[in-house]
DNA sequence: AAGATCGTCAACCGAAAGGTTGAATATGCC
DNA sequence: GGCATATTCAACCTTTCGGTTGACGATCTT
């Protein structure tokens, strides 16, 4: 198809949902990889990851470009800014106990790497 | 338990990836409701919306209060404030295409109200 | 006390998620 | 051509998800 259709809020929520796909995503903030070079730091089968890779493509978190017997995945960051501006549609949040709020970073962000 | 375990960007993306979820967050933002009023412009049961608030307060996306035979509902913006943090740790994305993000929320939006 | 209302629980269901393995399909290299 | 590498496909399995229904425990009302 020539004008795929648009990436849904559902889709991007849930692809963001899986703890494999967010190290992926962050393994793409570094550089664009091939397939099997995203696989190598997990444990899951290559099959695995390849799955979870179309997810995030169908997504559109990452765009996939096949060269040669490669396909290369890149970070698309616009489905993850749609997302922000959703939760944003929540508005200016109350300013807020930073402290706790940095505490709950520190306990939450380490888990991701 | 007296310090619950704080929430996972799991619990709280998978709950934010489904539609239902969603538009009652956005309800919320609103003004806090029962249970059941929470439940009423759904076609599904009662049962099922109380799931879903059950996956919301368990991602901290919202607390639940009982006063009564009440159960009062609330937004709890803290966690949503997180998954955005996370999402801004891809870092400034490249000022962008705006028409097309354009259309892309004029395309996905509605679905929402 | 009786009856209505609020909400959850428990058991069940079908579909989707996330994983496996083995075969298949391209592509690159000698 | 023949072999290795890169990736996906297909079939399968188990667990989770989103829904249902009916019974139940609380709580308000009369």
């Amino acid at each position: 198809m020539f004008t795929p259709a648009p990436p849904s809020l559902d889709a991007i929520f849930a692809a963001l949902a899986d703890p494999t796909r967010r190290a992926i995503l962050t393994m793409l903030l570094e550089d664009d990889m091939a397939v099997t070079d995203v696989a190598e730091p997990f444990d899951i089968s290559l099959a695995a990851i390849s799955k979870h890779l179309a997810i995030l493509a169908e997504a559109r978190l990452i765009s996939q470009e096949k060269r040669g017997r490669v396909k290369w995945c890149k970070l698309e960051p616009d489905a993850m800014r749609a997302a922000t501006i959703w939760i944003q549609g929540f508005g200016q949040f109350d300013p807020l106990d930073f402290d706790a709020f940095e505490r709950f970073l520190a306990a939450e962000l380490p888990e991701e790497g």
